[in-house]
DNA sequence: CAGCTTCGTGAACGCTGCGTGACATGAAGC
DNA sequence: GCTTCATGTCACGCAGCGTTCACGAAGCTG
């Protein structure tokens, strides 16, 4: 079995500890570097990330590694009590999560679940919005079935926006959560890459991206209920 | 927004408690009859089954549901610690679970997250008053579902109002609180943007802002009745 | 009612924020 | 080397919006 990634470098005890007892191989790294060098031939079956040691490190390595090659492998965040609420804003980083401190027993049946569901495939592997399309195997768009020739910053943008739908982003938000925390540049970009983006929609669909003035951009119409 | 079945019947304090709080909906039942009797027109939103209490009558009404119209109403498991080995057996029953005891917002960041990866999205973020509704995440606001094309500034001051329904704020306290403290600019400024606002409340609901001569303003009918 | 204050109304001004086109840079490919 | 394309930055112009002002109506006080 291939092994699991875990964060950071070197990991906590109580955590070595209760994947050796159950019998998982792993194997700890502290940056998304190390995590790029040392990873399997086949990948990582899957990682651990401590968020109540290094919040901000942990939340940028899920990021990198939900950015690189799909399928995912199953991500698993070990939260103190106290950030349960930063959570909401960050779930497309995870796919499950666990209490810190925890019960061996309870990782291991999270770890054993979350395979078991992964391995079911049932991840969507698709986005979908009204016409829109997004296929996150094989990195392109279509609308109505024809396909959108989007570049990378475009097709990240749009994926972003098309799992929020409704809600309004300001453009610092957008740089942040898809250029990166370390990004530095003018706001004005993002306007750039959303007008490309409506360009590229077509002129029939380019109301799928909304303008809030002073505010920033909305993708879709808005919920109000469930 | 659907009920949420809770299982058994009635449902564990804690978790009434805790779902209340949350702002869930939801429903117990006792039996696997009961379920069907009770669902709701558009299905269940999903269900919460407490299977430290009685596990057999548990996974049976998990079994139950699992049978019905696909897709899944995503289910929650709780359990006690000492249940954790007989997962492992039952895998496709439930889709997340939870220690019993439970911290409230444990379950509440487990369901939210549930909803966002079965694709439901999270709960929208309102302030309700009447029939007026505040989307806070999408920058929107409507009466009686009808959206009011509300500019930035307007929102703003009827966020802020709506927000403290029934108090009194003078044209200072409100230039301070919803313009910014550095402010500097004429009083009657805050009329106009009342006046833009009544206009587009409509006639009908324009006398949700009173003006209290000599004062300020006040949104919602006062705390002493009419 | 007179005198004063306070508020509503309409209109006009001026600034800000956004769309747009053009251009610079750098990486990838030939 | 050159070419092409993805990305980021800048300057310009316009429309929308916030602000202000003037005038009249409405309220309070005596």
């Amino acid at each position: 079995m291939e092994p699991l990634l875990i964060y950071p470098d070197p990991a906590p005890p109580a955590l070595a500890q209760a994947l050796d007892l159950a019998g998982y191989p792993w194997k700890a790294i502290g940056s998304t570097d190390a995590a790029d060098r040392s990873e399997p031939e086949d990948g990582w079956a899957g990682a651990i990330v401590c968020a109540d040691i290094d919040a901000d490190g942990s939340f940028a390595l899920c990021r990198a590694l939900r950015k690189r090659d799909l399928p995912f492998a199953p991500l698993l965040l070990l939260v103190a009590g106290s950030q349960l609420a930063e959570l909401e804003l960050r779930e497309d980083l995870f796919d499950d999560f666990c209490l810190s401190p925890f019960q061996p027993k309870e990782l291991e049946a999270r770890i054993a679940h979350l395979f078991w569901r992964t391995g079911r495939g049932t991840r969507p592997e698709l986005v979908e919005y009204g016409d829109l399309v997004l296929n996150l195997e094989t990195y392109q768009a279509a609308i109505n079935g024809k396909p959108l020739d989007l570049t990378y910053m475009e097709y990240e943008l749009l994926k972003f926006l098309a799992t929020h739908p409704g809600k309004v982003f300001t453009r610092e938000t957008l740089l942040s959560r898809v250029w990166g925390y370390e990004y530095y540049g003018g706001a004005r970009t993002v306007d750039v890459h959303i007008r490309r983006l409506r360009a590229k929609l077509g002129e029939e669909h380019a109301n799928l991206i909304s303008t809030v003035r002073s505010v920033g951009y909305r993708f879709g119409q808005s919920r109000w209920g469930l």
